[in-house]
DNA sequence: CTGCGCTTTATTGTATACAATTAGTGTAAG
DNA sequence: CTTACACTAATTGTATACAATAAAGCGCAG
């Protein structure tokens, strides 16, 4: 993608992880091309690249929604991204060097830093924590892998899960990332995994702890609000 | 995707699984639309989709060839379709009811007979294969597996290795197949995904024993033939 | 002869107009 | 009051023209 759905794709995508559209919103092609400013066929382009993100969904009659999450499909989500995030932590571990190593260290740092303030800093706890697996998943060394977790990591769930964190949850997040650097430390592909997994596990059960209760059911379209 | 789109998607993906267009070729939007009959639009809208399903890649200055696959890659690609298939047997082994069992044993009557004549049909063959996996990933009942799945599955490469099979390994592969059927028959979720992954792994080493030799690095983009 | 830079050409990106399809709405029959 | 149906309005699909960009060819200097 170029400069105009580049704008369409960015635009859209942050309309929707900061909620400003909710889910089963209606994504009208023409609106949102006023929005983004630019014609409707960049924004055509951009709704294909978010529906293959699994931001967006089409109905049969290709009318674009803003796609929403029951527990369900985030369960199956996060079910997924453990298996292949730790096959991703295996494959890491066997292909580990000193470097990435030392890499993946300052960036925990950072992690680190970020949540022993008064005030956790979320932001750049999301940007870190990102990093940190981005390096993983690159050194696992396969295209694919990379292409099937990249339509599963960015999600709005996960971006919004570390706001319910407290102080104690951040701290297994960076203690757990810690382990896999012992993992990776000693090359030990197995262990990198069963951390990975865990790691991921947990996250979902702290989704899924804030969100007891209000069931979600998959909702209906809306109209209009684009 | 609607009636040109589909038109443009079905045509391309033709030409390349059939060889017609081969490794490395470059894709022209405009030489393309002329062959389908269609404007760059809805060929535009293919190569993104066919881009998603690994049939197409492009540079970085947004040009479209047909993918090539080096062992590696495809040993990359084998690799995940066995993790995701078996994962997907196990859910399927628990879910599974008797009708989707009978359904999957007539399936598999179906690849007995077609490679039981004098003359193999591989088409049949091939055909009855795929529902048979088609059925068991629809009964593992995880919508974005499938989703993760259908980009691994349907490859050039899947569709070539069994041109190279001996009767044996045709009898194998019905011969797994049965076992799973054995497994689902006692929702049994780890057995299913064992059998699973192994017949995978199966397929491929059936692939890398027939390409042994020739190298198959990855080459350069050609230029024209579109 | 070779390497560099400019000009030309080919190819993709974008905008817009129009066609086709779908959803919504109102009305009339049951 | 409900439902079926037709009609209208809204939305997406397609084609085409034009703009931007990257590849290729050519000339020139070293």
């Amino acid at each position: 993608m170029t400069k105009a759905s580049d704008r369409a794709y960015e635009t859209i995508r942050s309309m929707i992880l900061s909620g400003e559209l909710s889910s089963g919103d209606a994504l009208r092609e023409e609106a949102l091309a006023q929005v983004c400013g630019v014609s409707r066929t960049p924004v055509r382009e951009a709704l294909r690249q978010l529906e293959a993100d699994l931001l967006v969904r089409r109905t049969e009659s290709q009318r674009s929604y803003v796609a929403d999450w029951s527990l369900d499909d985030v369960a199956d989500a996060f079910e997924l991204r453990a298996m292949l995030e730790g096959h991703a932590a295996k494959r890491a571990a066997e292909r580990m060097t000193g470097d990435i190593i030392a890499e993946l260290t300052a960036c925990n740092a950072a992690i680190l830093a970020a949540i022993s303030k008064s005030e956790p800093d979320v932001a750049t706890f999301l940007d870190r924590n990102r990093e940190f697996h981005a390096v993983v998943l690159e050194t696992a060394g396969s295209p694919r892998l990379k292409g099937l977790l990249t339509a599963l990591i960015e999600q709005p769930v996960v971006w919004r899960t570390a706001q319910h964190y407290d102080p104690e949850a951040f701290k297994c997040s960076h203690g757990e990332h810690a382990d896999l650097l012992s993992a990776f430390e000693r090359r030990d592909g197995p262990w990198a995994e069963s951390i990975m997994a865990g790691h991921i596990r947990r996250a979902f059960h702290a989704y899924a702890d804030a969100h007891k209760g209000l069931g979600s059911a998959r909702a209906e379209p809306k109209k209009g609000a684009a």
